[in-house]
DNA sequence: TCGTAATTGCAACTTAGTCGCATTTAGAAT
DNA sequence: ATTCTAAATGCGACTAAGTTGCAATTACGA
């Protein structure tokens, strides 16, 4: 079995969703850590996969209706954990998430909330400035601004 | 007057706390945009000026027991919307608030939720990456490690 | 196929923050 | 100083994102 392209599960089941998905690398994460791929699990990190952007517990929730908001919550926390996704604060009412993979940042427009991504962020190293930390290991880094429709 | 020493009010008042305040600036930002120093505002702004770190609303109000909650929360938001003070995310249960004076950014310990305030951040500026938008004016970065207590 | 631990659905709960409205206050006019 | 009015406050009810306890279901190895 190729480790870069796996096959997730072929059979659709009650939550009407197609449980086809093929993503780069993730699988390794899943044996590494002893992770389980249940259904629902699938579901959701297959909504977050082929999202172009960020997405809110209630936005997977409404692509997924037969999946309770508890476990909505609980596996995004739980893939959060070991960073196979990002929960992100765009400074709204709730929490973005997203696939972890390229490093990068958002930029928000304060009227619209449309987001943009961008690529690549070059930041100093906060050790240098920090006296009480042994290490840093995470950042979180979010523009705001005003996008060209709304001037 | 000396515009850059101001003595907002002498008198105690029925909070409790010492209404004598010496902020540098602030008066021209009050009187600019027709601003009304209250005594709970008043009792509010100090604290955070007085303080040495962030602090949340609940720190707050547990410091000014006299002040109604929907008041600190009213003037929270509206210290933060003239940007005289700053709310910030560090990934906890509720923001923080703290004046804005010198632009700098925090380190956050993972496991006592410590913060520590970083001097100076050089970023690029992120027009570069951006295709959607017409201007950039506000960023939120924090970081995210161990502190040297917690190793 | 069975057994067991992990996961889910459900409904109740928590809690930071908000809101409507009656009362109080600030500060300007008289 | 007194009166006036708009703005701010206090209070209690409310909202909504997110959490939790628990019984039912599912995953998966023996
Ligand atoms: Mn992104
Ligand atoms: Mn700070
Ligand atoms: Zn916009
Ligand atoms: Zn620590």
């Amino acid at each position: 079995m190729n480790t870069d392209e796996f096959e997730i599960s072929k059979k659709n089941n009650k939550f009407g969703y197609s449980s086809l998905i093929r993503m780069q690398g993730i699988p390794i994460l899943f044996k590494n850590l002893g992770y389980t791929l249940t259904k629902p699990r699938e579901a959701i990190l297959k909504v977050l996969y082929e999202s172009k952007k960020p997405l809110t517990a209630e936005q997977i929730k409404s692509k997924l209706s037969k999946i309770d908001k508890a476990t909505i919550y609980r596996t995004l926390e739980y893939f959060t954990e070991f960073r196979l996704i990002l929960k992100i604060d765009l400074r709204g009412d709730s929490f973005f998430y997203e696939m972890n993979d390229a490093h990068h940042h958002h930029i928000v427009c304060r009227k619209c909330r449309i987001i943009e991504e961008i690529e690549y962020c070059e930041l100093p190293n906060p050790m240098i400035y920090s006296k009480k930390f042994s290490f840093i290991n995470e950042h979180s880094l979010e523009f705001y601004g005003k996008c060209k429709n709304c001037v």
